[in-house]
DNA sequence: ATACGGCCCTGCGTGC
DNA sequence: TGCACGCAGGGCCGTA
């Protein structure tokens, strides 16, 4: 999936074309997605879209009575099309607008989600239980220093928490330990404050960057144009096992941390 | 509290 | 050509 970068490069082909519009009408295809998708998300009929903001790796389409709330999971794409286009296989949900166009999202996998938040109903715990936004002052080294203290977990899978930090995935959890220059298997407790500094402007660099490409391209990710994103051209180390490190030329190593393909050069990597 | 494994799905590449 | 297998951007939940 879609890691942070492809949701927020999601959200900002979609915006233009969908905020001010009127949700005419949402049909579910295949209402078993990551959870079923509740009746509560038809509120949001003969309503404006007044507003498309992320979180973690969510996106949240406000209306007046509540917002619809999206996620990509491991396959999802939304791309905003005619309404009379003709339905994709695994077109799983369809947001139709007052001005014949209509939000799609196709999910193979179907790990993605799509939930309601009403306006007056308390916040749905998946919302309240995320960590800080990596590209913003409330995250930083100083964070990541402090709540990894005692914590025997790999540094990797300690920045793919959501606790911690939100919208690390797996691809660029990889790609900022490298430009830290952070073994992926050291315990995240045995990292040092000037590391941590280090890691987290490593990851608001990846992830900014990332942004600007369109996002990665591995296989099923889109913009919501269509066109895929660029950034996989820029990796460093995800998917690069056995070929020379680019700064020292030591073949990437590949190991398995936490049920998840690892990547690092153990030169640069200490 | 922390840490790990299992699980929800489909599609694709690999190797026999 | 066909089939079995393993693996893929995520994240919740149950169990030690």
């Amino acid at each position: 999936m879609p890691e942070l970068p492809e949701v927020e490069v999601s959200r900002l082909g979609i915006s233009p074309l969908m905020i001010g519009q009127q949700i005419s009408r949402i049909t579910v295809r295949q209402p078993k997605l990551r959870w079923p998708v509740p009746q509560a998300i038809h509120q949001a009929e003969g309503y404006q879209i007044l507003n498309i903001r992320r979180r973690a790796k969510y996106l949240l389409l406000d209306t007046e009575p509540g917002s619809i709330i999206l996620h990509l999971g491991m396959s999802g794409k939304l791309r905003v099309l005619a309404l009379n286009a003709p339905l994709q296989k695994h077109d799983h949900l369809i947001i139709a607008l007052d001005n014949q166009h209509s939000l799609r999202l196709n999910d193979p996998r179907r790990f993605g989600a799509c939930l309601w938040q009403g306006r007056d109903e308390p916040t749905l715990p998946l919302l309240t239980r995320l960590g800080p936004e990596p590209l913003t002052s409330d995250f930083d080294g100083e964070r990541l220093y402090r709540l990894s203290r005692g914590r025997k977990q790999a540094v990797k899978n300690f920045i793919m928490d959501n606790a911690i930090v939100v919208g690390v995935g797996n691809i660029y959890a990889n790609e900022s330990l490298f430009l830290a220059g952070i073994d992926p298997r050291r315990q995240a407790g045995r990292v040092g404050q000037d590391k941590y500094q280090q890691l987290a402007e490593a990851i608001k660099q990846v992830l900014i960057g990332a942004i600007e490409q369109g996002g990665t391209t591995l296989k099923d990710f889109a913009q919501a144009d269509g066109n895929p994103g660029y950034f996989a051209q820029q990796l460093r180390v995800y998917g690069r096992s056995g070929q020379a490190c680019m700064v020292c030329e030591t073949p990437v190593r590949a190991v398995v941390i936490g049920q998840r393909n690892s990547f690092y050069c153990s030169q640069c990597q200490r």
